[in-house]
DNA sequence: CTAAAAATTTTCTTTTACGAAAATTATTCC
DNA sequence: GGAATAATTTTCGTAAAAGAAAATTTTTAG
């Protein structure tokens, strides 16, 4: 990964244009001057101890020293846009829990993100742990039975046409209750983007 | 520092109010478990590879996970909040055009306005003017057939199950293209931008 | 251009993080 | 309570990070 050598090449440019040789540097953050060296050219993997003195020394938060920080872009794109979703429309993902397709996908920056799924997982033991998530999100019962858990509040039973508004960052799942497979469609708003940084590796 | 040991505390309660078990996280951010176990024990002072991949998969920002950044999830217990809706719920509002119901309405400040919706008007004459409101819309087809006109756009037919994201500043008329009235639900971005509609004239 | 000084990189040794598997501790289920 | 299972901690070999000092490169001064 170029993880490490991102970290490096940042770490320098901040140093120089702070006038800072490798030595001022390490007196500040105090760190070696020959880890901060190989640091910066990504000869090794530093470890967090290392690089919060290095933020330290720099006077910066972790964030922007590896550069996670992330600046508020009010502006939205022209306005009078639209676009129709055809049913089977989209590409499906298919997951242990749901099976879902993102509406009007083609249309981006959207302030909302419809998704019809199909609910597949019938048990909380089935479903794994519960998803959480930046923003809000709505929830629409097309077919079946929904059973809604949540972290703070007693399971919900929801039938066709019902719905329910939660806070996205509250634990949450859905699981069918009916005989079989529920259809809903969900509308939550667009979360904010964390860490992007790392892939994680799955086994 | 006890730096080691305050990451250690945070990382294991951030694992546990997930739910996650030391396998668990070690699957989702890649990290073994034998590591994690010794980091949340403070026994070890990992690499930024490591806990970038143990942010990751707690979706979390490094900052929030080292404890720099405010975790919104902090204050959520009070603040969590959910809303079911049920079948015929809520005061209906009758219009011209529309017969309509604001969905899980005792929830307030929401991002998202929900609404189910009657469409009785048949076409565009019998609508009147088009409607254009401040924010975006997207419409899904729980009944019937409905007309979509808008204001820079040919008319667009949408049957059940199928949806339509729009802009809400652009006119737009929802009308029954069936045979009967058409069930809609619509959710709506809260439109309450004064700042951006209205600009001062200074003299 | 050359020498001296400064800055950076490269050894090299010590210390330490990492992960697989074993050992221990905590839970669950009869 | 005890057996079976799950979760966590410990052990230990390997690989890698850290730092001191030496080697190299770059900059400065004359």
């Amino acid at each position: 990964m170029t993880a490490a050598h991102e970290l490096g090449a940042r770490l320098r440019h901040l140093r120089k244009s702070r006038q800072l040789t490798l030595n001022a540097l390490a007196k500040l953050s105090g760190v070696a001057v020959s880890t901060i060296s190989k640091i910066e050219n990504g000869a090794l993997s530093p470890t967090l101890d290392k690089v919060l003195r290095l933020a330290n020394g720099l006077e910066l938060s972790i964030g922007q020293l590896i550069g996670e920080e992330q600046i508020e872009d009010d502006k939205r794109p022209p306005n009078s846009r639209f676009l129709p979703a055809r049913e089977g429309e989209g590409i499906v993902i298919d997951t242990q829990n749901y099976e879902y397709r993102y509406l009007c996908a083609e249309l981006t920056n959207k302030q909302m993100i419809p998704i019809h799924a199909r609910i597949k997982a019938s048990g909380l033991q089935e479903f794994g742990p519960l998803e959480r998530h930046g923003g809000e999100e709505f929830l629409i019962v097309l077919d079946g039975v929904v059973e809604v858990h949540t972290e703070f509040y007693a399971p919900v039973i929801l039938r066709r046409g019902e719905s329910i508004y939660l806070d996205s960052t509250m634990g949450h799942a859905y699981v069918s209750a009916g005989d079989q497979d529920a259809e809903v469609c969900c509308v939550c708003t667009e979360p904010l983007r964390l860490s992007d940084t790392v892939k994680p590796v799955v086994g």
